[in-house]
DNA sequence: AATGAATGAGCTTTCATTCAT
DNA sequence: GATGAATGAAAGCTCATTCAT
């Protein structure tokens, strides 16, 4: 990429990041369209390529600012050591809810992210994406799991969790506006019933 | 779609189906592209649209068939009642398996019809789709939950069932020939490790 | 490319090879465009890659088709033995006049194959170029150079007609329709008066 | 173009001349583009448009520019009236290289303005090339050429000289530094050899 | 004077779809 | 019934040109 892209005011880095990431987490990489990005942000096609060079480059580095962005946010949002993971687990939906005031699509461009398996981009998205799990996974270590002692049955259930969230977020997507309280509710029932369990 | 296609011999038929399931499952809706299926199982393109009419025509009938096919084969081997939750599940892992003789790509389908987000196909999904997991909702309360009494934790359980179990059968499909023996010992192992929690 | 070019109607093969011929003739590999292919001979822009993959395919398969068109029929037409190298000259550019009658752009497009000098198709124009060139060279060796003895001086004077020649060449395309006459007139003339001063 | 272009500095004034004289040279006027005469000579793409107003303008200036100066340097530095034809010749040649010491792709720049055949500067080509050309015709005249009396033998044989020199020169820049004396060498024995035959 | 961000028309190429045979 | 030649809209990308700073 383009490094004068950080030059530009920080107003029209973003309308483009947001454009390309709209985009891209509705679309997945191969179906976004540079022809819509135009549309949804009225940026010229040319300067993404002006900037990115080519449709990867731009992928690329999206998905290099959200993983990294979306972990400083875990990470400054959440640290007090030994908390209680159903409640950790909790304040990064939280989080994210929050990040979306800047980034509306962000969370389920993550989510896209780590599904998306087009071969043009498995390459520049192996290092991004290894780093970030990776330091979700430190973070989640961090907490307290109580009862739940054995390795192998926490990576099952944690497992579970991440996956019905996933779910919960992407239905939240499917309204006009992602409606952050119910969505919240929902991940708070979720959560809570499977405490109960242990 | 045309109603002549099954005065076809069903060899034809299923030699249609398997190219049409291979695509859509390795590259889904929008990825998938008619050359390919040509390629894949020597049926000329023309032919496609003569039954089909469309690639969304043709996909919908896929899917259906797909997941009507997938339904029927579980209730057939699957069908004593009050049957232990994780032996159920495994049985049906076993009966994948064997779907696979006739239809190779059929659980790989089954599972990518289920993440489809492509607009042009939502609405066609909708029906067919809500009614497999009508069934399989159905097929699934005659199992014994045994001490998982309380409804709602037992669709959060599930759920991390289901989806632990798609990504390994995701994994087998990566390898050149799908390697059922080593796929069932991983979701017999998974499910063990589950079961003993409760 | 695709072997299926030759099924088609001689006619309609012969349309797109005059549709590229003319096109690549008078605007070179890189400055020629499917769009004005469209436009000179009515064939859609899809088909010129379902028979020829790329641009760099079209232009590789149009020249060596051009190189070996010419070539043949340079040795059916001309092919006396012992012939007066004027002579033989002066029959070349005839010979040319009446491959204008099937392919009018021919002899241009020969000319501008051996100036092209873009990157993307140098590779591929190697081996029909030197082969073309080397048959040339055959062909012209079984003139009788009278006077003309010395190898190295041959070779100047002969390279002087050539691109005498193909200036005239280019000066007669410079109309709107090529004056035959005229220019085997100049052709002639130049001809006699070399001949003259040995 | 605009007038204050020649306000600048003598040396950035060279500095740009060079840069559109080799990219001109390597590419010819189509293929040519902005961005690499940025990269070869580091002056900003806006500022081109600032003294030149359009490409087209830009290398209207610049043929004109270097058939000027081309043909004012052959006068001064070879004007010995009835002087031997090829040593006459043999002289343009050094004169050419002295002028490489200025502007390095002077003379490749030359040849490919001869050779342009682009619709776009067909028209600000035609004056100043008919200029040179005849200049160039009104300088060759004051030679000596011996027994060659005949006017029209005279123009192919000159003819022949030129596009022979020409192709040499085109080869002598294929290599990373152009090699000056193997040039003078090669054309020396080129022109020795035709000598001969008169 | 000088920059380079920004534009959009035009390029090569892909692909669902049509239709004559 | 079966084929695949034929189409054209839309994709990713390039590049001469404009213009605010």
């Amino acid at each position: 990429m383009n490094e004068k892209f950080y030059s530009l005011k920080k107003e029209k880095q973003d309308t483009m990041i947001n454009g390309a990431m709209e985009v891209f987490a509705k679309s997945g990489y191969r179906h976004a369209s540079t022809d819509e990005m135009v549309k949804v942000c009225g940026v010229s096609k040319g300067l993404w390529f002006h900037y990115f060079e080519s449709k990867t480059g731009l992928y690329s580095f999206m998905a290099s600012y959200a993983l990294k962005y979306a972990m400083l946010e875990f990470n400054m949002r959440t640290m007090k050591e030994g908390m209680d993971y159903f409640d950790l687990r909790y304040d990064m939906e939280i989080c994210k809810t929050i990040m979306m005031n800047k980034y509306p699509y962000l969370p389920l461009f993550l989510i896209s992210i780590c599904e998306e398996n087009d071969e043009d981009v498995q390459e520049v998205l192996k290092d991004p994406l290894a780093r970030y799990r990776e330091d979700m996974s430190e973070l989640m270590l961090t907490a307290d799991y109580g009862r739940l002692l054995d390795h192998e049955d926490r990576v099952l259930l944690t497992d579970m969790v991440d996956h019905t969230i996933d779910a919960l977020m992407k239905e939240g997507y499917r309204t006009a506006a992602f409606p952050k309280e119910r969505y919240l509710d929902s991940v708070r029932k979720h959560l809570r019933a499977l405490k109960k369990l242990l």
